[in-house]
DNA sequence: TAGATTGTTAATCGATTAACAATC
DNA sequence: TAGATTGTTAATCGATTAACAATC
């Protein structure tokens, strides 16, 4: 009865609240509030320290979170107190992009490898990788226990390699390619589609 | 009494309609139901027909949605049923990537130009585009009427480059730089953080 | 006609907000 | 102490689902 089940919603807010929490710590802040870190990331206070009494009591009355524990527990929450190994598939622009993404290392992430089924492309040099043979993506993953992918395939192969992915054992799929995918429930998968963002606010204007 | 306010949430699903429709039209379908759509995209019948309801009565008891028609309905609703001019502020990795990005161009979208404030970069040619300078941004907002605008800028000077797009006129804009911006009301943002959208999906590993 | 499927209403479920006692 | 702010409860609000009459 200790494991209830955190909705989702709750999960993908905590993220933003870890980023503006780190940007704080970054700028010399030691302890925030609800109110303050709310106008942050344009959320409620009550929200958020509802959203964050889901996993325990870290805030004090009177004077609110302290910065750098609340990032502590974030962190841990999130599990991104360590670093995963990413695999890229597909070594398009987006792909070169987003191994050479310097974002991640702080963030929980390192980039393991770049993959794509071109043989023109396969053993080409970009920074610091060699894109790998899609064919070998099975044994690498397994090898290094890899969990998460990010894809950025046509999305016309983007079924093909989402089901090699979870054959291989990935358990979180970051998709950019414009096209939806089935995956087992044990699986996550998020979206990314470029051209789908944009039609989100062309509604407005 | 015409204007009944549709939720951000059902907005934000139709994107993914769409491009589900979209994908059954290029396999040569002509009909649909919102149970099968509804499997496309992992979303239950009542909510597609709900959603879609929002708008008009676009179906056919019996026979479902023309895919065709109900494609055209949602574009224009949408406001996609047209081509806007986009800009890309930023010309790293992922600003090229976006720059360059096929899938805009059946989907509604131009990219107009890229910018960026380094002046090394300035001048510089990537595929189709020469590099402008960031300074000249508000004057071709202007002239050209454009209301979009992509970021892929480092996260110290998005808050800046986000007040530089609002004051030229930019009604929308995607953000893939790992910061909260704050923009006026009449203003949409979306956020595309890649670190933040790996970080959604490991407390579930 | 019989079968299928919509659009819509009512019921349910879940998320957000308001309010406040507890307490730093 | 007085002021501030948490964590939590209850109230509100909004979104999803179930069910079904209408009808193609």
């Amino acid at each position: 009865m200790n494991a209830k089940k955190i909705p989702d919603i709750i999960i993908g807010r905590l993220p933003v609240y870890l980023r503006a929490l780190q940007h704080m710590a970054d700028a010399g802040l030691k302890t925030t509030s609800s109110q303050e870190l709310g106008e942050h990331v344009g959320i409620s206070a009550a929200q958020i320290r509802k959203d964050i009494s889901q996993f325990g009591e870290f805030g004090k009355q009177g004077t609110g979170y302290s910065i750098e524990f609340l990032i502590n527990k974030l962190r841990e929450i999130l599990k991104v107190d360590q670093s995963w190994d990413v695999i890229v598939i597909g070594a398009g622009d987006l792909g070169h992009a987003l191994a050479h993404y310097q974002g991640f290392k702080n963030r929980g992430f390192r980039v393991a490898g770049i993959f794509d089924n071109d043989k023109n492309k396969i053993g080409q040099t970009i920074g610091d990788f060699v894109i790998e043979d899609i064919a070998t993506l099975n044994d690498r993953v397994k090898a290094q226990n890899i969990k998460i992918a990010i894809m950025t395939v046509p999305a016309a192969a983007a079924q093909e390699v989402a089901d090699k992915l979870v054959q291989a054992g990935i358990k979180s799929i970051l998709n950019y390619a414009p096209v939806n995918v089935n995956v087992p429930s044990n699986v996550k998968i998020q979206y990314s589609d470029p051209a789908t963002n944009l039609q989100r606010m062309t509604y407005y204007l």
